[in-house]
DNA sequence: CGGCTGCTTGAAATGAGTCAACATAGGTGG
DNA sequence: CCACCTATGTTGACTCATTTCAAGCAGCCG
């Protein structure tokens, strides 16, 4: 299901203070160059709870930009099961690890009714080449990418469980708030068995520790519906 | 101690199947544009082991190739300990984190007696308008930065002690191997503590790891000489 | 030749995983 | 519309991999 003629006006000025608003709105492109972004979107699609976005192995160099709803990203293991790398918001892009074969090296998958728009990285190069402040925009879009990542080796490699948990819940707390959307309270669209993955623990692990917060009065939890009681609590807890 | 007029013909000959070579190399750049690129890098530093080349929030927006010799990049927790995000060997490229901020989010020290280029990023910005290869090469190894990240997350969130060990040693192995050196026997210029932090672990588990390593006949471990003895039966126990 | 740092080894402690049972919500079909 | 069924989530008891603590060893530098 695609619809053409997306702009990339509309696209940027629904969501301020993203990823993909940044790629053109920071430098002021003119009306002109702004055409020409417009004209590199190709398609907008919606896509359903568990339906795949792209998948690992697939030939196509394309970058891709959550404009709403929820995906998660993630590599199957040889053994079969996958690792998720990340969920992805409105506003956040997507797809900006293994451009160096032309092939995506991950999966994505929505986790919610979502719509989603895929730039053809060709053609925004060729246009990165016209305009200096949008290729200026797309190397630091990455490069924040690589930045958000080496957060995540650190929570791995150094965190325990109550760390991680609350460092996921603050980080998406973070994510809706720049999104103007409440960082109280939120909807997780992923599940517990996703949550556990994504930070590396046991289902059964991340679960008694969202019972714990709760207990403590630090979040309150029902079902997918989180709400943050004592965000500085849970400050505390994710840098202990 | 810096020195000038480094060419960058010279530095991607000298390590021809490597990142920096990969970023003026494959597309075959005229003559001029070569010149072009040569007058980047502004300087070449030789650094000591122990040395730090650059420090975590320094305001400088430069990325960084490795000559000769290994460094690591780290980043210092708030409790005060560091969190060690790679090492990298000759023909590496580092510093693509951060710059988004202009403020480096990580820092860098030498393992060893290293040798490395600055390449100031506002330059190669430039160049990269006037050659397109160039920008394309650019994307192409700030993506693959964020594959490898990627392999990491899913080795500390699904890998036990002794997979991530052995995936670690054959990562090391890759790498020399396509730079050309042996891939069967090499020296660690990183400590064990080193080692144990970036793969999350104990020194001491790290230690025991070694040492049932060796014992197995799968490696032959002399202080920081690694000999691989059973390539397979590595690979086996990485991905068991 | 000390003394220092880096590395190894053993024994004990523990955080998180596993296994198993149960609870609840949401969806489906009779 | 209700009853059932399956998904997902919770809770408890036990196990085990890895960490921690402690001690000893070895190479290396001044």
């Amino acid at each position: 299901m695609t619809e053409t003629n997306v702009s990339f006006r509309a696209l940027s000025e629904s969501c301020k203070t993203c990823s993909l608003a940044e790629l053109c709105l920071p430098r002021g492109l003119q009306n002109e160059e702004m055409q020409r972004l417009d004209d590199v979107i190709k398609t907008r699609c919606v896509v359903h709870s568990g339906d795949m976005l792209f998948k690992e192995g697939n030939r196509n160099r394309s970058i891709y930009a959550v404009r709403s709803g929820s995906v998660k990203t993630f590599t199957v293991m040889e053994s079969g099961d996958e690792q998720i790398l990340g969920f992805h918001l409105p506003g956040e892009i997507i797809g900006l690890a293994g451009l160096d074969e032309a092939i995506h090296n991950c999966s994505s998958k929505a986790l919610e009714t979502s719509s989603i728009c895929e730039l053809p990285l060709d053609e925004l190069e060729t246009i990165c080449l016209q305009i200096p402040s949008l290729q200026k925009q797309l190397l630091k879009l990455i490069s924040r990418e690589i930045s958000q990542d080496h957060k995540m080796l650190l929570l791995l490699a150094k965190k325990n469980s109550d760390q991680r948990v609350a460092t996921f819940l603050l980080s998406l707390s973070g994510r809706f708030k720049l999104r103007g959307l409440s960082s109280q309270s939120f909807i997780l669209s992923m599940s517990r068995q996703d949550i556990a993955n994504y930070l590396g623990l046991a289902v059964e692990t991340v679960s008694r520790i969202l019972t714990k917060l709760s207990d403590d009065k630090v979040i309150d939890v029902t079902r997918r519906a989180i709400q943050i009681v004592n965000h500085d609590r849970l400050l505390e807890i994710a840098d202990s």
